[in-house]
DNA sequence: CTGTTAGCGCATTCAG
DNA sequence: CTGAATGCGCTAACAG
């Protein structure tokens, strides 16, 4: 390994002291004259600086932590890029830590990133318990968390409630009654409880004779698919996913039971993910800004670690995808023809 | 900031010196009975040591470097989990850089790891150039590519070109002449390149008045669909996508066309991605297992940063997942009912 | 404006 | 086996 170059090497080069250098470095408090041949130097030397270093004086690193339940999914992904828009530009890096839909080792994460002094943290939280508001009581490091909300932590999340309103009403108007709601358990409050809520609320409102059966069948397509049979037994005229990934796994449920969507029965999903729009028929869906909601984490976490007063009751905007897989039965029957390609944004 | 317990508190409790503190920590090399008393103070005083100081002092941080091109994307993830189920065990952090597919930015990313002083780096690169190559000669980090292949770089990928000849083999086994592969830019060898030489290759091979025509798409499913109409107009027997994402959303284009996949025509893509099973037709994909490379590429790096001979010339297995897109012309026509449900692994 | 002097928290010689 | 001493590379007072 060959020595890096050091702010010694520098001050040597330009003839000063490393003070100097390390003023020019950072506040700028130099004459220009040595400014000019300190900015030599450097460029000549090739120097970089240590971060180690300087943290070991400074406790502001220009790092932050971010827990994440896992890395392959959409709206990860997505949140990442929100993050990373606003973080890279202003010279922060990101230490990911995966917590693998583990609460337990969310909290462990959250406590080893404060260890090693990130200056804040972002979680995408898979739940908030009482041990996360504890935890947040003992760490001094700036905590953010999205998907999830607890009173007495920083939180920002979608309006779950009002997605799982803005759907009820809409099957609603179309003249839907018998629902079946395939969701995830109610461990994750977010997906979980909120959006089933506030679909049932809007749904079953003044729509005599409207019933909600529910269906539990895990995150993923294959899951989903497993409970097609059972979900169909229930005779509903619309089935709803509780993200589109289960919305997914059912569709193709039907396609193998030769069950035409929507002519036969409806299907609709949450998140707005892409391939909801490629797959025949198009998806319906409540779309989520996570690309949105990782740009305001990260602004949220910059007030705090710069101690500014921060918006903390912001929110997130949600968008209605009305698509093919959701047949208005108060029109007359007229079989859709597939619509023009649409995308988000 | 409530002042952090370093190994000086420790030291001061169980009434030793810092350098014992230390050896204990480390080396181990202490008399049981201070070693006792030590455990009791870390334990007593919740003490987490250094990260910053440690790393000024050993050159070895347990950080590593992951320079990616985007984050909202399927294979990237599952690259992410692999080397996260590698790296977490050993106690390994990653910082992440995201180059946004800019070959400008990814070395930039590089380079800025590097002095920062990471033990190693794995960078999933979109494109090997000659300044990759240089810049390799420059730093001391040790480097693993992923993705991408270039001679004097260690490399890890796919075969592509395998993978693409796979495909083309199979197709042509099922009496197809006419083909179109809607594929990206050559900038990208491996799938712009290598995906489509290979196919072509077996494909033609020893097979009269075959023609394979080429389309360039873009990588996304819009790009994919927008196209529909070129690719269309060639006459194809089937339509190759050089991803997943392309093959769906030429799937998409035929769909509103109302024409019939794989009756009219046939569709196959390359990738694997879970939600090509789930969509109707499934789609006929070469699968990669990204999470794989992830892992393998983690252990390569480790072994750079050991200084251990590694096995760079390793293989990665691909898989052909034949669903129901492709049409087998060799056989009496029998329109297909859809199959069951099938997921990778 | 600038150089000198101290450490940040830890690992590591080097004498005991 | 152990404690004292040294310095990693840098910033932050402190006197000029």
């Amino acid at each position: 390994m060959e020595r890096k170059t050091t702010i010694k090497d520098v001050a040597q080069l330009a003839q000063v002291s490393k003070s100097t250098v390390s003023r020019y470095l950072n506040d700028g408090y130099v004459s220009s004259e040595k400014a000019e041949r300190i900015k030599k130097a450097v460029k000549e030397l090739d120097f970089k600086g240590n971060f180690f270093a300087k943290r070991l004086k400074t406790k502001h690193c220009q790092l932050i932590g971010l827990v994440l339940p896992r890395m392959d999914s959409v709206s990860v992904g997505k949140l990442l890029m929100g993050i990373n828009a606003v973080f890279e530009p202003k010279g922060y890096q990101a230490i990911i830590l995966v917590s693998q839909l583990n609460g337990e080792k969310e909290l462990n994460n959250i406590l080893s990133l404060h260890q090693q002094g990130v200056d804040g943290i972002i979680v995408n939280s898979v739940g908030l318990t009482a041990a996360h508001a504890r935890l947040r009581q003992e760490i001094s490091t700036p905590l953010v968390f999205t998907g999830q909300k607890r009173p007495g932590l920083i939180c920002l999340k979608n309006d779950d409630e009002a997605a799982g309103r803005m759907m009820g009403a809409y099957l609603k108007e179309c003249g839907h009654r018998r629902a079946v709601f395939a969701g995830v358990t109610e461990t994750d409050s977010a997906v979980g409880l909120e959006r089933k809520r506030g679909f049932i609320d809007a749904f079953t409102a003044d729509n005599p004779g409207a019933t909600v059966n529910f269906v539990e069948t895990g995150f993923d397509f294959l899951g989903a698919y497993n409970k097609g049979a059972e979900i169909c037994a229930l005779n509903p005229t619309v089935i709803v996913g509780a993200t589109d990934n289960i919305a997914l796994g059912v569709l193709r449920y039907l396609h193998e039971q030769n069950i035409k969507v929507p002519d036969e029965v409806s299907v609709a999903g949450f998140g707005g993910y892409e391939v909801g729009a490629v797959v025949y028929p198009a998806l319906t869906s409540i779309a989520f800004d996570y690309e949105l909601m990782g740009m305001k984490a990260a602004h949220l976490l910059l007030d705090m670690i710069h101690d500014q007063n921060s918006l903390t009751g912001d929110t997130l905007p949600i968008f209605f995808l009305e698509r093919e897989s959701v047949l208005d039965l108060t029109k007359p029957f007229a079989p859709k023809q597939p619509e023009k390609f649409t995308t988000l944004t």
